[in-house]
RNA sequence: GCUGGCGUAGCUCAACUGGUAGAGCAUCGGAUUUGUAAUCCGAAGGUUAAGGGUUCGAGUCCCCUCGCCAGCUCCA
């Protein structure tokens, strides 16, 4: 007996529909318009594809084109079309699985005999769009465990039946087919492929069968797609606009940095670039008293004893840089962390409880032995400093050391305007040190503390490493790409190594906690990231060259250098262009080279010793003020680390 | 390290199927002395990443090394 269901909406509207109603039905009894544009249903919030039946009375809302989650559903529905068209075009190629995430691209991986040449490319979307315009039907079927493998068997699809090996004995499997192309998948899908309105290849790769160097090697294709082509456009142009904004070209067009194949992976840093990494550095050592942090430097080159006593040299070995010293048998490691000399350093000395915490932070340049394909500009380099500190303390201190560091990387990040970052907490490996009550205690404390610091927080399951459960600071990039900024760690295994201890309270030994933890993490990352993020228009206290001087002609000169040695003395950084050049020639320059401030001279200024400022990517020049304002506030500015030139 | 692509002047890029390596910007010299996004004239600049091979002849085809890029893996 098939009674009436109610349906609620996201607006609290309530419908009654047939028991055997769909998705679909609820979106064609809302209006037309939506009909077409609905591409999937959330039934009390769990997505389904359109012709699910509802069953019982629910809430329900529709999916369309405009949602970002549309957009996904577009993008993993274009993969099984692009996978289909890669069966057709090369009949002989196995499919192995899609990407999960598709709020940006899609993904295959194929096992092929050739690997795909960009001629392949074009042809497979070519046949894609083919598929497109044959406008298929997406169809999802629930099977049994024998019946999928039957499918696959079918089908030759070796890879298949591996992946279907990992699907849980309890869980629901699904098919979904358009076409003759069926795959396991858990859907949702468009309806109609249809509704896939703009698809683009973008790139092919090598990969791995699950990622295992040892397996088979697979061929992947990245691609995109939208919902229309003007979408697709336009996500297009932001790619060229993102390129733009590549750290490597910035850096070289504002003569930041360089980088030669005589160094791989390690920059040279221009006067320029020094000037911004020397301000950052400075940024972050003027809080430390404040946080009570105390700067420490150490040895660049250790006996190898000291990485065998830290655990470095068996677990880190092939990442670091190894020579023999100049007495017999002396092997000397480059430092490529700086934790074991600090930790050696904590244990040279009787510690009581009363100086602790101990918050030991080091700037040093550290080298790391990264595998050539790893590299990539300044974010992943071989030399590197970071804004690095280990914090030794009484355990049960350890929680508000945790909430100060987020205090600090709170205040770090507001003041360079890095917004858009999420916290994620590593908790413990398959494999791991110490007591599982431990970690979870640890991994708990960290949760906490990210959620007291106001940070959404996600959590990526055993991604630890084997000693420390951390927090890492994701910062998506303009591309997508998640890069590691801050990170702070609870050590479980150094202080046990290097058999550290202080005297407590009660006159017993006692073993330390001890935290690892950056906020820049390393500063040429940051430097390339936050590069990409501001396109190279710092703030005014960053800015490599602050102000411009430009006289407008020969005895305009001497002013603009006086101008300039009035602001240097309030070290302001200045220069004067008074090159043989015109005027709208040398503000253009300006302007490329992204100075916040320019300030033309020419006879009205000289007579009554004002300036005109002209502000970076503003069509014109400020109001006249007097040169010494202009010194006064430019300094109050770089004292108070401003954004803007004037407050 | 692996898979794929790429490497021409300081930078950005040309050079048809193998047939004398070019341009713009930057640089240097000269002229110009400019009022808020590109003044004019001239000069110089390259063993086409390095090495080897095929060919009458290689930037172009082949091999190898190095580097760069995208992705994998790894990671700050």
């Amino acid at each position: 007996m098939s009674n009436g269901i109610t349906v609620t909406l996201p607006d609290g509207k309530e419908l009654v529909l047939d028991a055997n109603a769909t998705v679909f039905d609820v979106a064609s009894e809302i209006g037309p318009g939506l009909a077409k544009a609905a591409l999937a249903g959330r039934i009390e919030g769990e997505l389904v594809d359109l012709r699910r039946p509802l069953g019982a009375d629910c809430s329900l809302s529709i999916v369309t084109t405009k949602d970002e989650l549309g957009g996904s559903i577009i993008r993993h529905s274009a993969e099984h079309v692009m996978a289909d068209a890669v069966k057709r075009l090369f009949p002989s190629a196995q499919v192995d699985a899609g990407r999960t995430d598709h709020s940006e691209k899609f993904q295959y991986d194929f096992l092929v005999d050739e690997p795909f040449t960009p001629e392949d490319l074009e042809r497979i979307e070519k046949e894609m769009n083919n598929i497109l315009s044959e406008g298929a039907v997406f169809d999802r079927e629930v099977m049994t465990r024998d019946q999928a493998e039957e499918l696959f068997r079918g089908l030759g699809e070796e890879l298949k039946l591996s992946r279907l090996g990992d699907i849980p004995a309890d869980a629901e499997i699904t098919i979904f087919r358009h076409g003759k192309f069926a795959d396991l998948c858990r859907g949702p899908h468009v309806h109609n492929t249809k509704q896939i309105g703009a698809v683009k290849l973008t790139e092919a790769s090598g990969t791995y069968f699950r990622g295992d160097e040892n397996g088979p090697k697979l061929q992947r294709i990245y691609g995109t797609a939208f919902e229309s082509k003007k979408a697709l456009k336009s996500y297009l142009a932001r790619l060229e606009e993102a390129k733009k904004r590549d750290h490597r070209r910035v850096g070289q067009d504002l003569g930041l940095f360089h980088m030669d194949p005589l160094a791989p992976g390690s920059p040279f840093y221009l006067p320029k670039g020094m000037t911004l990494y020397n301000e950052l550095v400075s940024f972050v050592q003027d809080l430390y008293p404040k946080y009570g942090y105390d700067e420490i430097l150490t040895p660049q080159l250790f006996r190898a004893d000291l990485f065998k006593t830290s655990g470095h040299y068996d677990k880190f070995h092939d990442d670091m840089y190894w020579f023999e010293g100049s007495d017999v048998g002396e092997e000397l490691g480059v430092k490529a962390m700086n934790c074991p000399g600090h930790c050696h350093l904590f244990s040279t000395g009787k510690r009581s409880y009363r100086e602790l915490p101990v918050r030991w932070a080091e700037f040093s340049r550290l080298h790391r032995n990264e595998r050539s394909g790893t590299l990539n500009g300044i974010t992943r380099v071989r030399s590197f400093a970071q804004d690095d500190a280990h914090i030794y303390c009484e355990p049960d201190q350890v929680a508000q050391e945790i909430d100060s560091f987020f205090k600090m990387t709170a205040e770090i990040y507001d003041k360079l305007g890095v917004d858009g970052i999420e916290m994620a907490v590593s908790t413990r490996p398959d494999e791991f040190l110490g007591e599982p009550e431990d970690w979870d205690v640890a991994e708990k404390a960290l949760i906490d503390a990210v959620e007291r610091a106001g940070f959404k927080c996600n959590i990526k399951e055993g991604d630890a490493a084997f000693y420390a459960p951390k927090v890492e600071a994701d910062f998506r990039d303009v591309l997508g790409r998640a890069w590691t900024l801050a990170t702070i760690q609870i050590d479980m295994a150094m202080p046990g190594r290097f058999d550290l201890r202080y005297v407590g309270r009660d006159g017993e030994l006692h073993q330390p906690a001890m935290l690892h933890r950056a906020i820049l993490g390393s500063l040429e990352r940051f430097i390339g990231i936050y590069i990409e993020h501001t396109g190279g228009d710092f703030p005014f206290w960053l800015s490599p060259i602050q102000v411009v001087i430009l006289p407008i002609s020969d005895r305009h000169q001497e002013r603009a250098y006086e101008l300039k040695a009035a602001l240097a003395s309030k070290r302001v950084r200045a220069e004067v262009d008074d090159r043989s050049e015109t005027l709208g020639f040398r503000v253009r320059e300006g302007q490329t080279q992204k100075i916040p401030l320019t300030l033309v001279i020419g006879d009205d200024e000289v007579e009554r010793g004002t300036v005109s400022p002209r502000l970076r990517k503003s069509k014109q020049a400020m109001d006249a003020m007097s040169a010494e304002a202009l010194v006064e506030a430019l300094s109050i500015s770089n004292a108070e680390r401003r954004k803007s030139p004037f407050a």
